[in-house]
RNA sequence: GGGCGGUUAGCUCAGCGGUAGAGCACUCCCUUCACACGGGAGGGGUCAUAGGUUCGAUCCCUAUACCGCCCA
C-alpha cells in the first residue's frame, strides 16, 4: 500500500541504478526506427552542478525521454570538457597548498601533467553525478571527455587539416593576455567591467615649436612609456598646424610623430590621444596606418621590461603608473587627474585587467570558416528556436575576428607542431611524421624542438558533436546519430558553442552539426538578478532536490521555462511542485485503495457512465496539448497542461464524481471506472514521465506491476478522436457548472458547510431532466443536496436561486436565508450581466460590426447575448418571487 | 553610440484582435472515508503613457518614459 506521502530520497537513488543497469539510457537500435540524438554540450569537468545546467539538462532530458519513448532510436551523448585555464588553475593552486611549495614550472611539465590527470580522476566527476541524481538519462556508457585518445586524435587531424589549407597559421598579432596566468585568451573570454579610474592629462613638450606643449589625455599613463606618436583628428582646427611636427616623449626622450588619424575624437579628453601601438588594440591600427614603431615594454608578467628607462624597469605595471604619474608631476607635465568611470577588459578566469601584448601566437581564420556556418543559417539547415536569436549569430558572425586558439598552458591538448632550429615549421599528427618531413627537407640530423602551447579548450568543444561519435574515423555511430538533432544551451554561450561547432562540424562532416538550436534564458533569482556567490543569492539545484525532490525541481524550472526569456526562479515554485507530486501520489493511492488495475485492451467506448466517457476525451485533450507542446518546445505549456488536468481535472473532479460510481452498487459500472480511471492514471504517467521521471516510475511499477517492463522506454500515449465523446463532455461540464453554482450561492449565503439542502429544478427540460437523474448521487455529494424534484412549477419564497444556462434552480433554505442578502447577492449577478449585455448590444448594433466581422463571430455573439439575456431573466423572477 | 527584450493582480509570470489567466501570498469556511504537501468559496487588474490602424486594441503600428541584457 503506498504511503500518504511520497518520499522522493527513499526512492530516486534505487529507481535511477535500475535504468541504468538495464541499459535504457543506450540507443535502442531498433532496427527501422527514426534516430534522435543530442550531443550534451560538456560542462567543465571542474565543475558542480548550478541551476543553469539543471534547466539545461532538464530541458535535454525531457526531449530524450520524449522521444525514446515515441520509439526513436535515441542518443543524448553526455561527457566533460577539459577547461584548459579552469583545471590548471585548480590543481596549481592544489600545488601551492601542498606544502612542498613548489609551482608547476619547477615540478616539470610532465609530472605538472599527471597530477591533473590524478586529480580528474578523483575529483573530476562531480557534475556527472550530480547530473545524475536530477535523473538525466544520458548514455554513460559512451561518456567521453574531450583529452580521451580519441577525441585528442580528432583534434591533431583537425588541426593539422585547417594548417595545410592555410585557415590555422601563424601571427605577431597583440592577444588579450593574462598577466596573472600568463596566458592569451580568446576574445570571448574577455569580461568588460565598467570601474572607477582615472583620467591623466599630460603634457608632452613640442619639438618643433620649444616651449609649447600638446597635452594627451590617457587611462593608461604608464604605456606613455612606449608612445609612438601622438593622434589629432584631421578636422579638428585646434591642432591643424601641430600635424607633422614631433614631441619629445617625456621620461623617455623619444621623438615620436604627430599624426592626423580619424581614430581621434575631438570629443573626449584633449581631442588629441598618445599612440602605444603595442599595448592597446585600436592605437595598434592606428600604428599601422602611419608606420609607428611598435614598442613593448612589459613583459608577459606585466612588468616593465628592457625597452622601459632603467629606472623603471622591472616595475610591476600599477608600481610603474604611481611612479611615472609622479615623476611626470615633478617635472610639470602633470596638467590635471579627472575622475572617469570607463570599461576595462578583464580575464574571466583570473579577474584580473587583460594587456593586450604583442606575441606570436596560432590563429584559426574563423571568417572563411563563418561563410558556411553563416550560409547553413539563412539557408535553415539549422534553425535556432526562438527564431529572433538568429539575428546574434549573423551579427557576431559577420563581424568575427580571427581567433586565437594557442594558450601558454600545460593543461590541453599540446600543439602538433614541431620547430626546427632554423625556425621552420612542421605540422603533423604525430611525432614521427614531423621528423620524417623534417629529415627529408633538413637532413637526417635535424633537431626539432615541439611547441609548448597547447590549444583553446573550445577548438576541441568545437569538434564535439561528431568527435564523440568517433569521427575522424567514419563509425556507424556517425552514419546513425549525426548531424544530431538539437542543441540545446543558453544563450550566453552561443558563440562558444553555436558558433565553434558550426564553423568545424560544417568543415570537417559537410553537415550541420544539430538541426536546431533550442536556447533558454539564463536562471537568475525571483527579482530578476543575475546568481552569484558575491551576491549570495545562488540557490544549489541539490540542495532543493534533496528537499524537495528531484522531480519537483524539474517541474518548477520547467514550468519557469519562457521561450526567449531568462527565468526568474523563486525557490516557493520547487515547494508547490512537491506538493503537486504529492497529490498525484494521492490520486494513485486512491485508485490503489479501490482495486485499479491495468486493462490495456480495455474498450473505452463501451463506457456505459458519461462520467467515465468525459475523463477519457479530457485525457486525449491532454495527450495533444503535452504532446504538440514538447514538440514546439514549449515546456511551460506541457507542465501547466499536466499540473491543470492531474489536480483541476482528474482529481478536483473525476475523482470526486467518481467515489460515488465506486461505491455504489452496480457491478458492471464499478468495473468499468476501475479500468476507466487505471487507463486514466497509466496516461498520465506517461506523458508525466519526461518531466517527473522518478514518481512517474514509482507508481507505475507500486500501482500496475512491471510485466511491460519499466515506464522510462513504454510508449508514448497517442491521442484518438474516436476516444472523445462531445455529448458526454456537455454533459458533465453543465454538471460542473451547476455544482460550482449551487456551492457559490451557500458560501455567500452562509449556509452551514454541513447542512444538506433540496434542490428543485424549475420548470426542467428533458436534457436537465435526464441529466439530473444520471448525475444526481454525484450532485448530492459535492453540492452536499439530500434530494431532488425534478420539474417544479413555482419558484419557492424562501430559497436560494442558482440559474445554469437557461435552468433555474431553487435550494429552499426556510427560515435560515437573509432575504436580503439573496435579494443582493441576486442583483449584484444581474449587475456583472448587464455590462456584458450592453457591450454584445452594443456591438450587435454596429453596422461596421455586422458589415466586416466573420459570420461566425457574429453568430458567436448572438449566442452570447442570447444566453446572458435569458439568465438575467430568470434572476429577475427570482428576485420578484422575494420582493 | 548600435542592437535586442521587458513594462498585465501584492510578488513571480503566462496569454492574446471580440469573455483578463496561473502559481504563490491574502480573506472566510471545512478534522467529508486519496491527499492539511488537503478541500470549498472569495477579494484583488483604466494590461506603463500618448497617438495611430481597425467595426472593435491588453494584443498590431509609431513615439515617449522607465527597467534589463548584448555589442562597441
Amino acid at each position: 500500500m503506498l504511503d500518504k506521502t511520497y518520499r522522493p530520497s527513499e526512492v530516486e537513488n534505487r529507481i535511477y541504478d535500475s535504468w541504468e543497469r538495464k541499459g535504457y539510457f543506450r540507443p535502442s537500435g531498433k532496427p527501422g526506427a527514426p534516430t534522435f540524438c543530442i550531443a550534451l554540450p560538456p560542462p567543465n569537468v571542474t565543475g558542480s552542478l548550478h541551476m543553469g545546467h539543471a534547466l539545461d539538462h532538464t530541458i535535454q532530458d525531457v526531449l530524450i525521454r520524449f522521444h525514446r519513448m515515441r520509439g526513436f532510436n535515441t542518443l543524448w551523448q553526455p561527457g566533460t570538457d577539459h577547461a584548459g585555464i579552469a583545471t590548471q588553475m585548480v590543481v596549481e593552486r592544489e600545488l601551492a597548498k601542498s606544502g612542498t611549495n613548489l609551482s608547476r614550472r619547477e615540478i616539470g611539465r610532465e609530472a605538472f601533467v599527471e597530477r591533473v590527470w590524478n586529480w580528474k580522476s578523483q575529483s573530476g566527476g562531480t557534475i556527472v553525478r550530480q547530473m545524475r541524481r536530477l535523473g538525466q538519462s544520458a548514455d554513460w556508457s559512451r561518456e567521453r571527455f574531450t583529452m580521451d585518445d580519441g577525441l585528442s586524435a580528432a583534434v591533431r587531424r583537425a588541426f593539422v587539416t585547417l594548417y595545410r589549407e592555410g585557415l590555422i597559421y601563424r601571427d605577431k598579432r597583440l592577444v588579450n593576455w593574462d598577466c596573472q596566468l600568463q596566458t592569451a585568451v580568446s576574445d570571448i573570454e574577455v569580461q568588460q567591467t565598467e570601474v572607477d579610474g582615472k583620467l591623466w592629462y599630460l603634457n608632452y613638450p613640442i619639438i618643433e615649436l620649444p616651449g609649447t606643449y600638446v597635452t594627451v589625455a590617457t587611462t593608461r599613463p604608464e604605456t606613455m612609456l612606449g608612445d609612438s606618436g601622438v593622434a589629432v583628428h584631421p578636422d579638428d582646427e585646434r591642432y591643424r598646424d601641430l600635424i607633422g611636427l614631433h614631441v619629445d616623449l617625456p621620461l623617455v626622450g623619444r621623438r615620436i610623430p604627430i599624426v592626423a588619424d580619424a581614430y581621434s575624437d575631438p570629443e573626449k579628453g584633449t581631442g588629441a590621444v598618445k599612440i602605444t601601438p603595442a599595448h592597446d588594440f585600436n592605437d595598434f591600427e592606428v600604428g599601422r596606418r602611419h608606420k609607428l614603431e611598435l614598442i613593448p615594454i612589459l613583459d608577459g608578467m606585466g612588468r616593465v621590461n628592457e625597452n622601459g628607462p632603467d629606472n623603471y624597469r622591472d616595475l610591476d605595471r600599477f608600481e610603474a603608473r604611481k611612479r611615472i604619474v609622479q615623476d611626470l608631476d615633478e617635472l610639470g607635465l602633470l596638467v590635471k587627474i579627472e575622475r572617469h568611470r570607463h570599461v576595462v577588459p578583464h580575464g574571466d578566469r583570473s579577474g584580473t585587467p587583460l594587456e593586450p601584448y604583442l606575441t606570436d601566437q596560432w590563429y584559426c581564420d574563423a571568417a572563411k570558416l563563418a561563410v558556411e556556418a553563416i550560409a547553413a543559417v539563412e539557408d535553415g539547415r539549422t534553425v535556432f528556436v526562438p527564431r529572433a536569436w538568429e539575428n546574434t549569430y549573423f551579427e557576431w558572425m559577420r563581424n568575427i575576428q580571427p581567433w586565437c586558439i594557442s594558450r601558454q598552458l600545460w593543461w590541453g591538448h599540446q600543439i602538433p607542431a614541431w620547430f626546427a632550429p632554423d625556425g621552420q615549421i612542421f605540422v603533423a599528427e604525430s611525432e614521427e611524421e614531423a621528423f620524417a618531413e623534417a629529415r627529408r627537407q633538413l637532413g637526417p640530423d635535424v633537431k626539432l624542438k615541439r611547441d609548448e602551447d597547447v590549444l583553446d579548450t573550445w577548438f576541441s568543444s568545437g569538434l564535439w558533436p561528431f568527435s564523440t561519435l568517433g569521427w575522424p574515423e567514419q563509425t556507424a555511430e556517425l552514419a546513425q546519430f549525426y548531424p544530431t538533432n538539437v542543441l540545446v544551451t543558453g544563450f550566453d554561450i552561443i558563440f562558444f558553442w553555436v558558433a565553434r561547432m558550426m564553423m568545424l562540424g560544417l568543415k570537417f562532416t559537410r553537415q550541420v552539426p544539430f538541426r536546431t538550436v533550442y536556447m533558454h534564458g539564463l536562471v537568475r533569482d525571483e527579482r530578476g538578478q543575475k546568481m552569484s556567490k558575491t551576491r549570495g543569492n545562488v540557490v544549489d539545484p541539490l540542495e532543493l532536490a534533496d528537499e524537495f525532490g528531484a522531480d519537483a525541481l524539474r517541474l518548477a524550472l520547467l514550468a519557469s521555462t519562457v521561450q526567449g526569456r531568462d527565468v526568474n526562479f523563486a525557490p516557493s515554485r520547487v515547494e508547490g511542485y512537491r506538493n503537486f507530486v504529492t497529490k498525484l501520489w494521492n490520486a494513485a493511492r486512491f485508485l490503489e485503495l479501490n482495486g485499479a488495475k491495468l486493462n490495456e485492451q480495455v474498450d473505452l467506448t463501451a463506457n456505459q457512465s458519461a462520467i467515465n466517457r468525459w475523463i477519457v476525451g479530457e485525457t486525449m485533450e491532454m495527450v495533444d496539448k503535452v504532446t504538440a507542446s514538447i514538440s514546439d518546445y514549449r515546456f511551460n505549456d506541457a507542465t501547466l497542461s499536466l499540473y491543470h488536468f492531474v489536480w483541476d481535472t482528474f482529481c478536483d473532479w473525476y475523482v470526486e464524481l467518481a467515489k460515488p460510481l465506486l461505491a455504489g452498487d452496480n457491478d458492471e459500472i464499478k468495473a468499468e471506472t476501475r479500468a476507466t480511471a487505471s487507463w486514466v492514471l497509466a496516461l498520465t504517467l506517461r506523458c508525466m514521465h519526461p518531466f517527473a521521471p522518478y514518481v512517474t516510475e514509482e507508481l507505475w511499477d507500486r500501482l500496475f506491476g512491471a510485466p511491460g517492463g519499466m515506464l522510462i522506454q513504454s510508449e508514448w500515449p497517442s491521442a484518438s478522436a474516436s476516444l472523445v465523446d462531445p455529448e458526454a463532455s456537455r454533459e458533465l461540464n453543465w454538471v460542473v457548472r451547476l455544482v460550482s453554482a449551487i456551492r457559490s450561492a451557500r458560501t455567500e449565503m452562509n449556509v452551514p458547510a454541513g447542512a444538506r439542502l433540496r434542490l428543485l429544478a424549475i420548470g426542467t427540460d428533458e436534457k436537465t431532466r435526464l441529466w439530473l437523474e444520471a448525475n444526481q448521487d454525484a450532485i448530492f455529494r459535492l453540492a452536499r443536496i439530500e434530494s431532488i424534484e425534478a420539474n417544479v412549477q413555482i419558484l419557492p419564497e424562501r430559497a436560494l436561486v442558482v440559474v445554469v444556462d437557461d435552468a433555474s434552480f431553487a435550494l429552499p433554505v426556510g427560515d435560515v436565508v437573509d432575504l436580503d442578502r439573496e435579494r443582493s447577492r441576486l442583483a449584484k449577478e444581474k449587475e456583472k450581466l448587464v455590462i456584458e449585455i450592453t457591450k454584445l448590444k452594443g456591438r450587435l448594433a454596429n453596422e461596421g460590426f455586422l458589415a466586416k466581422a466573420s459570420a461566425d463571430t457574429i453568430e458567436e455573439q448572438r449566442r452570447r447575448l442570447d444566453d446572458m439575456q435569458a439568465t438575467f431573466e430568470r434572476l429577475s423572477e427570482a428576485e420578484r418571487r422575494i420582493a
